[in-house]
DNA sequence: CAAGAATCCTGTCAGC
DNA sequence: TGCTGACAGGATTCTT
């Protein structure tokens, strides 16, 4: 479920295992992700130092010695994994695998093959073509209701779909989006440009903050036992829960509960009574 | 231009 | 148990 706060877990996590550390083997089992890899994606790996990380939007930036940043997106069902060399055999649909020269080894794990990778110099890699549209990242100071009101003027789709629009915000997915119109008592059927943004805002930060901590305080270092990264639970309010209370309503009659709906083909998980 | 649908791919789960 | 269909956290590309 990588949306902004597992995806910055999922960073952490990697870089407390990676950072300083160089490269000392790449594998490269599995090309044709989302697209196709970077020809000589393994050979640039191979004896790169790694320098440090970033995130960015749903993007995860590992910056290289030698002057280029490997840029990883973790699609729907990517999720990275680590383990003491020759500890276990290759996980099924395990593309790529680094070894570290202190005996680690990291493994890229994509069933549905969304994900992707590709190489950028380090010295423009905003300039990337997947980087180059995005949006404010949500907890940036920068981002502010007046920034996003602007985005927003006169657009009639729906706010949900707004918010899931990397070019407004940068980092959210259906789930957040779905929490952060709960809280904010927003219904998400609501025009994008009528939305009250002075009270989306805070909730949309509120929201990731408390999610990245719950990522942080949950894992060891961001890695569970089994090896994997960043991916922790955690309580949805409203996510999920279609046919159950309502946690701030009182029971039937008053609160049918939380309910679902799609909108542009994704569920969208609300309260009625509360979201107008 | 904006908005919504279709699309890529595989795994899982509910229901029969 | 086995089959079928719906659905999944993303984001681009194609239609309308």
């Amino acid at each position: 479920m990588p949306e902004l706060p597992e995806v910055e877990t999922v960073m952490r996590g990697l870089a407390a295992r990676l950072q300083g550390r160089v490269i000392r083997r790449a594998e490269v089992r599995r090309a044709d992700l989302r697209w196709s890899f970077p020809q000589g994606l393994a050979a640039r790996l191979t004896g790169a130092r790694v320098l440090g990380f970033r995130r960015r939007a749903k993007y995860i930036l590992m910056r290289l010695d030698g002057g280029d940043s490997v840029l990883l997106h973790l699609g729907m069902s990517g999720r990275m994994l680590i383990r003491l060399r020759g500890a276990n055999d290759p996980m099924p649909h395990e593309h790529v695998a680094l070894t570290t020269d202190d005996g680690w080894e990291v493994g890229f794990v994509d069933p549905r093959r969304f994900g992707s990778i590709d190489l950028v110099p380090t010295a423009d890699e905003d300039g990337h073509r997947l980087l180059a549209g995005l949006g404010p990242e949500p907890l940036d100071r920068a981002f502010t209701a007046k920034v996003l009101a602007a985005a927003l003027a006169g657009r009639r789709t729906p706010i949900k779909a707004a918010l899931l629009d990397q070019r407004i915000v940068a980092g959210l997915g259906n789930i957040y989006v779905c929490e952060a119109l709960y809280r904010a008592g927003i219904a998400p059927s609501r025009l994008a440009g009528e939305t009250p943004t002075r009270r989306l805002v805070p909730e949309i930060k509120a929201t990731l903050l408390e999610a990245i901590e719950a990522g942080g305080s949950s894992l060891r270092d961001y890695v569970q036992p089994d090896g994997e990264l960043g991916y922790f639970q955690h309580a949805w309010r409203v996510y999920g829960r279609e046919g159950e209370p309502c946690r701030k309503c009182p029971g039937p009659p008053i609160c049918t509960g939380v309910a679902r709906l799609v909108q542009s083909g994704r569920s969208t998980f609300y309260c009625p009574r509360l979201q107008a």
